[in-house]
RNA sequence: GGCAAGGUAGCUCAGCUGGUUAGAGCACAUCACUCAUAAUGAUGGGGUCGGUGGUUCAACUCCACUCCUUGCUACCA
């Protein structure tokens, strides 16, 4: 396992040089709590290696460039200038609201940026990575662009389902390249796209094969390792570099109408924002980070999904420019919400502002840290089990510690007991920093988050077996009373360093609390004596989960104002696509036997995606059809319910039983599905003429 | 279709290189306590580990097949 080297690197703390990066939030959209995820995965890392010694900057940036930006800003009738800049200020006011503490948060759109872009491309050209070949594409000939694979739609080449993007289908899932599909319409214009030619720049991977393989050894985890096994055991293919204009990027030197793509420009973000951070930084130097013989460490923190981006390309464009290679890539996996996607219809699609104006960040923060590995699964958010969560170990367990003995202490004047009540549990709640230490080192947070949970219940049950509101009553050991609340304060003050990285503003308070300067980890071995407190104010509020109802209740109200017009548009679009098929013969016609059927039942099939099971009345006799309506009907809805259907359909043997014909329904696919209906009267059985 | 990760108590998750009655937290029940933001403490009920078949003295843990979920599948970002 790559992860071995671990307690080396604890052994050094304080003298280890660190930089970290999170993905770059593309500036064409709001950030939501999926990007937040990763986000506060990489905070929490950044926060920890600070508050053990380490040096570390966390760098960011905006990635601004691309089809859809230019397209995107092209519609609010702005500038993409205008529009990235729009959005560096929302992302900047969401990461600061989440406590997301950048050392720096650039833009791609930078002179650092764009300075190392072309030094890459330079380096790359120079050493004869770089080939030029024609490409065929489709191109938009009202717009006068190349069109991108998700800007092409027109019908699946496989299974013919309608409004399929250019490079696979939603409803079959087959893959494509978007030349293949029937009947393709550029979404930018709506106009038949054309095959056109164009010159493309690729930098030719294969000639890093071997290096790959080598970085990949110590770069990944094994999980990581194996997905991008994947790739090199097919062979590494040329990486397409440039677009054409009209693109919103950066220039190819020497090259007119050539452009980045903005898939090479991205992860140079991160070295830009560092030379900027540099720049704003006496004694910050970018070479003793990115010089090849660098002795710094480099990680970046990711998504699974941009794996092959971070662990082939990047790798490969730096060793070409001879600048150093991650020392690790850490990716983490995708956000679920009550165990399915996020969803905008249901409401779990929630974006950080959304969720901040009903709910405290650190509650998200904890959960977050709650449960995370160093695992590249998906993490579920339960919006229950997150209410519960952060009630039970933050408010009732952690905070409540503070809270039940800061009363007693304050009777006293608010000055500490002089002496240590229970040493030998204040010796076990120091010395646990070394393991709390390791999980955080390998972003075990979620083993983190229990072993502190644990040491609240161990401080609870000594409050509780101590019980010193007894003793309190009597004059006689009322000083120990304070001993006891003392020590109780003591041992919270060790569990908020080590929840400082998770709730950093929370900590802050209790910090004013203890009347102390910010707590680092070296404060864990000294307790505090004699010490005069602050007034105690709650720290920490419970959830209600009807904010968090009310959270989703809005969400979903956002998604519907959005949906209702991309709904009708789909619906316009679709109508517009579908072309008109080839003349038939009156007896062509006549072949098909349509029949009024009555809905007799319906229900769900086990196993099957999309399907419903129906029992059909066509007069004489029933039918089964297995209809593929499951995303727009619920099968109770149905019963009773008048169709049309194919009577004379032959027989087709499906995985779940046989389908004996077809009932009728138009849209274009989803939830935008309507079964055919007649009028009131019509009776089961008569034939549609 | 190919590949990857996952499928363990009502919920969220631990279970390393196979070995006594499968663990934790939450939820639930009972009792105790009343200092604390109706918090806390003690005790207890509850799962045979997606399914099938193997390997083995022994499998949640290994192998094969299978079902389900999620994701990836490079000129999308």
């Amino acid at each position: 396992m790559p992860e071995q080297t671990t307690q080396d690197l604890l052994a050094s703390n304080g003298n280890r040089r660190i930089l970290i990066t999170s993905a770059l939030p593309y500036a064409n959209g709001p950030i939501h709590i999926g990007h937040m995820l990763e986000y506060v995965q990489t905070d929490i890392w950044s926060r920890f290696q600070k508050l053990v010694g380490n040096e570390c900057y966390y760098v960011c940036a905006d990635d601004t460039h691309g089809t859809p930006i230019m397209l995107s800003a092209q519609k609010q009738n702005i500038t993409s200038e205008e529009l990235i800049a729009k959005s560096h200020i929302d992302h900047q006011k969401d990461f600061g609201a989440f406590g997301i503490a950048f050392d720096n948060f650039h833009s791609t759109h930078s002179e650092e940026n764009k300075f190392y872009t072309e030094t890459i491309y330079n380096r790359l050209l120079e050493n004869g990575h770089i080939a030029r070949r024609t490409i065929n594409q489709l191109f938009d000939p009202e717009k006068q662009m190349f069109l991108p694979d998700r800007f092409v739609k027109g019908e699946c080449p496989k299974c013919g389902s309608a409004d399929q993007y250019g490079d696979n289908c939603d409803v079959c899932s087959a893959t494509y390249s978007p030349v293949e599909l029937k009947n393709p319409k550029s979404a930018v214009s709506g106009a038949t796209p054309v095959l056109k030619d164009s010159e493309h720049f690729f930098v030719k991977l294969q000639d890093f094969e071997a290096m790959l393989k080598q970085w990949l050894k110590t770069g990944v985890s094994q999980q990581m390792a194996n997905k991008l096994n994947e790739w090199l055991d097919v062979g590494l293919q040329e990486w397409d570099i440039s677009r054409d204009a009209p693109y919103f990027g950066y220039q190819i030197p020497n090259e007119p109408n050539k452009f980045f793509y903005v898939w090479l420009d991205a992860p140079i973000g991160y070295m830009a924002s560092f030379k900027n951070l540099c720049d704003k930084t006496a004694g910050l130097e970018f070479d003793d980070f990115w010089n090849k013989d660098s002795k710094a460490e480099l990680y970046h923190f990711i998504g699974k999904d941009i794996i092959n981006f971070h662990c082939l390309f990047w790798p490969a464009c730096l060793t070409a420019a001879n600048y150093r290679t991650p020392s690790k890539v850490f990716a983490h996996g995708f956000l679920t919400v009550n165990g399915t996607k996020m969803s905008k219809s249901k409401g779990t699609f929630i974006k950080a502002a959304t969720y901040l104006e009903y709910l405290n960040p650190e509650y998200l923060r904890y959960y977050f840290a709650a449960k995370l590995s160093s695992k590249i699964d998906d993490f579920d958010l339960n919006l229950e089990d997150f209410v519960q969560r952060v009630n039970s170990d933050l408010v009732n367990k952690y905070v409540n510690i503070a809270s039940r003995c800061a009363k007693l202490v304050q009777k006293s004047g608010g000055v500490m007991h002089a002496e240590i009540d229970h040493p030998s549990l204040l010796k076990e709640f120091q010395n646990e920093a070394k393991q709390v230490e390791t999980h955080y080192e390998n972003r075990d947070y979620g083993k983190a988050s229990k072993l502190i949970m644990s040491l609240a219940d161990k401080a609870n049950t000594y409050i509780d077996e101590k019980a010193p509101w007894k003793l309190a009553k009597d004059e006689a050991t009322a000083d120990e009373a304070l001993k006891v609340c003392s020590m109780g304060i003591n041992l919270f003050r060790i569990l908020s360093i080590y929840l400082k990285p998770v709730l950093p503003s929370l900590v802050t308070n209790v910090e004013n609390f203890l009347n102390a300067s910010p707590l680092t980890w070296s404060d864990i071995q000294s307790p505090l004596l004699s010490h005069q407190l602050n007034k105690f104010i709650p720290l920490m509020k419970r959830v209600d989960i009807k904010q968090v109802e009310a959270m989703v209740a809005s969400s979903v109200e956002a998604a519907a104002q959005i949906s209702k017009t991309t709904k009708k548009n789909n619906a316009e679009k679709s109508t517009k696509i579908e072309s008109i098929k080839p003349e038939i013969q009156f007896e062509d016609f006549d072949k098909i036997d349509l029949r009024l059927a009555k809905i007799i039942s319906a229900e769900h099939v086990e196993g099957a995606d999309k399907l419903l099971q129906l029992k059909l009345d066509i007069g004489e006799g029933e039918k089964q059809v297995f209809a593929g309506i499951k995303s727009a009907y619920a099968p109770e809805d149905l019963v009773g319910k008048l169709t049309v259907m194919v009577a004379n359909l032959a027989p087709r043997k499906m995985r779940f039983g046989l389908s004996e014909g077809m009932v009728l329904a138009a849209g274009p696919g989803k939830k935008d599905l309507w079964l055919l209906s007649p009028d009131d009267g019509a009776q089961p059985g008569m034939r549609v003429k």
